[in-house]
DNA sequence: TCCTTTTATATCGTGCACGATTTAATAGTA
DNA sequence: TACTATTAAATCGTGCACGATATAAAAGGA
C-alpha cells in the first residue's frame, strides 16, 4: 500500500480515481460546446435521452438511471422546464409522484441532437468495439465501488 | 452513428461518457466519507498529495497537474488555508505568482492520510496491475479528448 | 378512525467546475 | 521612457452533486 507514497516520482495519472476524474472532465469539456448549441448541459442531455426513449418517466425513475436523487434532479428538471423542453406534473393517482413529459420542443430537439453522438465518437478516437469494452470495464469498477460497504470497521 | 438511437433497448451504460460520469461519482461517494475524517474533499486531497510530493508549488503548477485553472483552484486553496493546512503567499520575485506551502498541520496530515489509498484499493476490488492497466486506457481516452480540435468545421 | 411508518419529491447550504471577465505585474518593444 | 502584449491569479455567475432536512401524500397497523 505504501508504495504510492514512497517519494518516487508519482503522477496522478497512476491513480484510477484521478484517471476517472480527469477523463470525466475532459469528456465534459468536449460535450459542453457541442451541447451548447442545444442549450443543454451534459446531465440535461442524459435526461433528454432517457425521455426520448421513454416519455413520461417519474423523477425517481430518471434518478435511478442516472444514479442521482431528487436533490440534484429537481432543480435540473426545473431548468429543462424553463427551457421549454419538458413539463413536470404531479400524478393524479399518487400526488407524491412527479411525472416528466416532453413538450413539442423537447420532441423536436431529438432531430437537432442527432449529430451529437457522432462528434463525440470522433473525439474519443477509438473504435466502437474498443469503446464498449472499455465502458464495460469501467462499469465493473463502478459496481464494485457501489457494493463496497461504506463502514468497514475492521481492516481487510 | 444512428444505431445508438434506433429505439432498441439502450442503457446509459453503453456510453463511455456515462460510464466515466457515473464511475467518477461512485468513486467520489467512496472517497467522501473516508476523507471526511481529514476534513478534506477529493480535489483538496489531490492538492495535498501534490504538496506532500513537492511543497511550495505555484497555483498554476497545481492547476497543470490537476487539469484545473485558477477560477476553480483559488477558492479551493482558500478553503485549505482556512482549514490551516496550507499558506498562500505572493512570490516576492514575481508578484503575479502565488506559492502554496504546507503548514505544520498540513505536513502532519500526511500520516493521518496514510490509510486512505488502502481503503480505496479495497473498494475498487481489483489487483493493482489491473487498476494500472485500466488507468492507462482511460488516460489514453482523456488525451484523445484533449487533443480533439474543438472546432471541426468540416465533418470527418 | 387515529397513529406511525414509508415513500416521493423538494429545499437548503456547501463545494466543485467552468466560461467570461478583471486586476495587476512583468516582459517586450518602439 | 512610454506603450502594448502577455502572464498569473482572482472574481463573478451558473449549474451540478450531495448531505441533511423538510414536506406531504400514501400505506399499514392498533
Amino acid at each position: 500500500m505504501d508504495k504510492w507514497f514512497d517519494g518516487r516520482e508519482l503522477s496522478f495519472e497512476h491513480f484510477l480515481c484521478f484517471s476517472l476524474y480527469s477523463a470525466n472532465h475532459a469528456m465534459n469539456r468536449v460535450y459542453a460546446p457541442v451541447l451548447k448549441a442545444l442549450d443543454l448541459t451534459y446531465p440535461q442531455y442524459l435526461v433528454m435521452i432517457a425521455l426520448w426513449q421513454t416519455d413520461g418517466q417519474l423523477v425517481g425513475e430518471l434518478g435511478q438511471k442516472m444514479h442521482l436523487e431528487s436533490n440534484t434532479l429537481t432543480p435540473l428538471l426545473k431548468r429543462l422546464e424553463k427551457l421549454g423542453y419538458v413539463r413536470r406534473q404531479r400524478d393524479s393517482e399518487d400526488e407524491r409522484k412527479v411525472r416528466v413529459t416532453l413538450t413539442a420542443d423537447g420532441h423536436a430537439l431529438r432531430d437537432r441532437a442527432e449529430c451529437v453522438p457522432g462528434q463525440i465518437l470522433e473525439a474519443i478516437g477509438m473504435t466502437p468495439d474498443d469503446i464498449l469494452a472499455l465502458s464495460a470495464q469501467i462499469n465493473k469498477v463502478r459496481k464494485n465501488l457501489e457494493s463496497w460497504s461504506p463502514a468497514p470497521q475492521n481492516r481487510a
